[in-house]
DNA sequence: GGAGTGATGACA
DNA sequence: GTCATCACTCCA
């Protein structure tokens, strides 16, 4: 079953989040072939008053599409080498975001984007199959979730122990 | 443990 | 315009 972009327009990131563990991405190369990855490891970042969020400072250009419609795909390079996949969610004028982090064995966000080819041409672009990279529900049978604090984000004051990564506990 | 890398926002 | 900062990965 497809996804499509209604299924991500919820204020809840966290329950969003959680929700994505054990979904499928799917991603259509240039060859035609397609892809299917499990996610096993997100993050959330909740809102402007989330101090990790990129849209913590307001609306600029790079995080406009953050404050857009849930169902984006927001692409931002990290340290100038890594491309990191998000997915937009909440409803227009809220800045929430969920950051997949891993994929069947492949953990890391930096590695998750090389492996699907993704790059900031797919940045404001909704998730369909139209745009080569959706996401798909297989009903896979997660067992368990651990919650655990995000990485990266000492600076993040008083959200940086927040337990809004999510990651998939199934014995394989 | 440490460097590389470049977009971004803060400030002048 | 400059400057510091950063949601990471790789190679020691």
């Amino acid at each position: 079953m497809i996804l499509s972009s209604a299924d991500f327009i919820n204020n809840d990131t966290i329950y969003l989040a959680q929700k994505l563990i054990g979904k499928y991405v799917v991603r259509k190369f240039a060859n035609n072939t397609l892809a299917k990855y499990l996610i096993t490891e997100v993050e959330a970042y909740h809102s402007m008053a989330d101090k990790a969020n990129h849209a913590r400072f307001g609306k600029t250009n790079r995080t406009e599409v953050l404050f857009k419609t849930g169902g984006r795909w927001y692409v931002t390079l990290c340290y100038g080498v890594h491309y990191l996949l998000n997915l937009v969610t909440g409803e227009e004028g809220n800045p929430s975001a969920v950051l997949i982090r891993g994929i069947n064995e492949v953990v890391g966000p930096g590695k998750v984007t090389k492996l699907l080819k993704v790059d900031r041409s797919f940045n404001n672009l909704e998730a369909t199959e139209n745009n080569n990279l959706w996401l798909e529900d297989h009903n896979f049978k997660v067992q368990n979730i651990t919650a655990l604090p995000r990485v990266g984000i000492n600076y993040a004051q008083e959200y940086k122990d927040k337990l809004w990564r999510f990651k998939l506990n199934n014995n394989f």
